[in-house]
Order: structure tokens, then sequence, then C-alpha cells
DNA sequence: TAGATTGTTAATCGATTAACAATC
DNA sequence: TAGATTGTTAATCGATTAACAATC
């Protein structure tokens, strides 16, 4: 598999390749062309050969795509045939929410812990996964490399537990809390989910016209 | 305020711009150029100037922006200012996560009920929203014109509830199910929050290199 | 084989950066 | 006033689209 340097236009829309291609698959369908996928997902044909292209040749001329096996090559190059694993900090609402209801595996992630300060809470479990005391943290995480860090705590706490996670060598965050966190000098990476952001965005986007 | 053809990636920024101002504003900050500003959120001055520069006229030569009065600016180039309100469909987990932790006010948006199917939920109060059955939704919005619907029901009711939401004339779904929402021939503005895509994007990055 | 469709190179379009006159 | 910094126009860079030879 080539690796250029890749976009980060291309990247963001890797997901949504496996996602259709997923969806294609439960369906039934077999083959695909790259002007059928681009209609199904609003891009042009150009686009997914060119986006494609920076992987490799997944394609065949005269017929298109076979739809399993492209998808096999999305999951490869977004690794999610890396059996990562993940952990989460802070078993509030919205960590018991993704404990509970979001599929770590099917993006190829074991949820193998979660993380706590309240006492009630530590020692239980939440469908099946473990709730530890934050002090454990950098133990837990020295006698089990953990590729990510889901952050849902509150945001006082959210660029000390930031930094510990970097400290102890994960190699991602997955950051809920609204803010910017300030992870400088190491390779770990951040990805923000900022909900007020996006719900910015949509006031923007309905308020149109003054 | 005049309004260009604003780009897809201004209109993104443009979240940021209001964060880093209420910081800057919350620390005392009471002026900043856009080179300072550049340097704080990792843009050029240039962009800064050109982004700002689709909506007015907002600093002044020598001086730069007076951190209040262009937060309250872009507060109203957001629609802030509009009095946006807001409804949740579906009090599982992520919804009531939204309810009792998400400041919608902070947005300029104010949650005024939520909707579910669970009888035991129904008449209830969750931080002060009241939650009502589902099927009493079309009746409400007719009563109280709504501008966003907050989609975080099961993905096998999604599509179905965007429709009644479309029907009923909300002008925005905030859609918090992993699906790809089919709303046609509507001005209703969809925005997605894909957590699976942003795992997977955090799963790209952190798989760097075969 | 003929038709379809790829991968890739070239052309276009749009977004970011640089430069600078205007001016506080 | 002199220095700083804007808003805007021009230059550059990068991403998307179009075109087409290669080939299944």
């Amino acid at each position: 598999m080539k690796r250029q340097k890749v976009s980060n236009a291309v990247i963001r829309r890797l997901p949504r390749y496996y996602r259709h291609l997923t969806d294609l698959s439960q369906t039934g369908v077999q083959r695909i062309s790259s002007s059928a996928l681009g209609m199904a997902m609003n891009l042009t044909a150009s686009q997914i050969r060119q986006d494609l292209s920076c992987f490799g040749e997944f394609g065949q001329q005269g017929y298109g795509y076979n739809v399993e096996s492209l998808r096999n090559e999305v999951a490869e190059i977004l690794g999610m045939t890396r059996a990562h694993t993940a952990i989460i900090l802070g078993v509030g609402n919205l960590g018991r929410a993704l404990i509970e209801n979001f599929h770590f595996d099917r993006g190829g992630f074991r949820l193998t812990a979660a993380f706590d300060v309240n006492p009630a809470l530590i020692g239980t479990q939440v469908s099946g996964v473990p709730i530890y005391p934050v002090e454990e943290l950098e133990v837990y995480l020295k006698e089990n490399p953990t590729s990510v860090g889901v952050l849902t705590v509150p945001q006082s706490a959210a660029n000390d537990m930031a930094q510990r996670l970097v400290q102890s060598g994960v190699k991602g965050i997955w950051n809920f809390t609204n803010l910017e966190l300030h992870v400088e000098d190491s390779n770990t990476v951040v990805e923000d989910v900022h909900f007020a952001d996006s719900l910015l965005t949509l006031s923007y986007l309905i308020s149109e016209a003054p």
C-alpha cells in the first residue's frame, strides 16, 4: 500500500467511503463503478478515483470496484485491522452513553476499561467494562498499552487528564470536552468532537440572511 | 452586515473564532491583532482578516480588534442572538447526556422539550425539560415553532423521525445517529455529528505507515 | 470484439498566503 | 508624528474536475 502525502480532505472522506461500502455490501451489491458510488455519495467519479489512487489500484477497467474487497481495503487503510484498544476517562452521562451504545468494535477498537473518580462507580461494570479509580490510570496503561483515550471528563479535568494520557504514551485522544487541548511536543494525535462548534455551525446555516 | 458567498471552510472556522474570543474575553484581554489571534488559533493573520472581511469591517488600523465587540459580531453572524429553540428526540443515554450537560443556552438556544416512546419517561422532566410522547410531536411543533430537532433516537427510527421533523418545518436537524439522513426537497439543514467517522479518522491517524 | 471504466495526467477552480496602500 | 495594523488586491498553492489512453 503506497502512502503519498494524503490530504486532510481525503482522510475525512475515508470513513464515509467505508460507511457507504458497508451499506452497499449489506444490500447485497457486489460491484460498483466510481460514477455510481459518486452518485450515492454526492461526489464526482473523478474525485473518488483520485482519492483511492492515493493508496493503490483497487479497481478494474471496464468493471469498476468489487464492493467487498474495496471495503476491506478501506478498512485496512483506516487501520481498522490493527486491533486498537481504547479506554474511557470519565463515566458521566456521555461516557456511559458511549460505553453502552457506541460500537467500538465496529471501528476495530476494543474498549478495555473506564476510569472515574466517583467511589460509587469504582469496582462496578458498565456493559462489561470495568471501572477503575483514576489514580490507577498510569499503572493500568503501563500494563495494558492502549491506543486511544476517550476524554469524557468535566472540562475542569480535561487538560490535566490529557497530559497524563500523553505522558503514558497513548497514540490518540478522542476529545469530547469542548476544549482545545494543549498537547505539545508529543506525537499523540487529538481528534476533537466539538458539540458546541457543530451546533453553532447549524445555527449559522439556519440563520441565513439578516 | 454584508453576506457574500461564504465558503464552507470559513463557516467551520466561525465557531472557533467565537470560542477563542470568549476565552480571551474571560482572560481579560481587551484587544487583539489578527497576527496574535492567528498565533493562538494556528491560522495566518491573512486568513483571519480574509475570513472576517466576508462579513464586514470589524478592526481598526494600527489597533487591531476589540475582543468584546468582535466576539459580539461573531455571535451575531452565527445567529446566536436569534432566540433559537431546540427539542430533543430520544431520551436515551445520549439524549439525557445532552439535556443534562450540554449548554444549549451558551449557543443561544433554548431547549424547550424532549420526546420519547418510553412510557416510564413520559410526563417526567430531566433538568427541567419536560418529556412528551412522540405522538404529540406534530401538535407540539405546530403550537411551538422550533428551530432545531436534535436527533438522538435509535438508528431504526432515525429516517422516519427526520421526515416528520422536516414535514413539521423545523429549520435544522442536529443528527447524532450515525446515518446519512435522506432529507430531500426541503430547505431543512442537517448537521451531522458522526462519532463513528470521527473515531475512524483517529484510527487512521494513529495507524500511519504500514 | 465492443463497451465500459479504470488510473493518471492536464486544466480549472477555489482557498490560502503575501503584499501593500490606506489610516488609525 | 511614527509605528502598527487593517482591508483588499494580487500571487500562490492545493484540491477538484475533466479528459483520455490503457485495458479488462
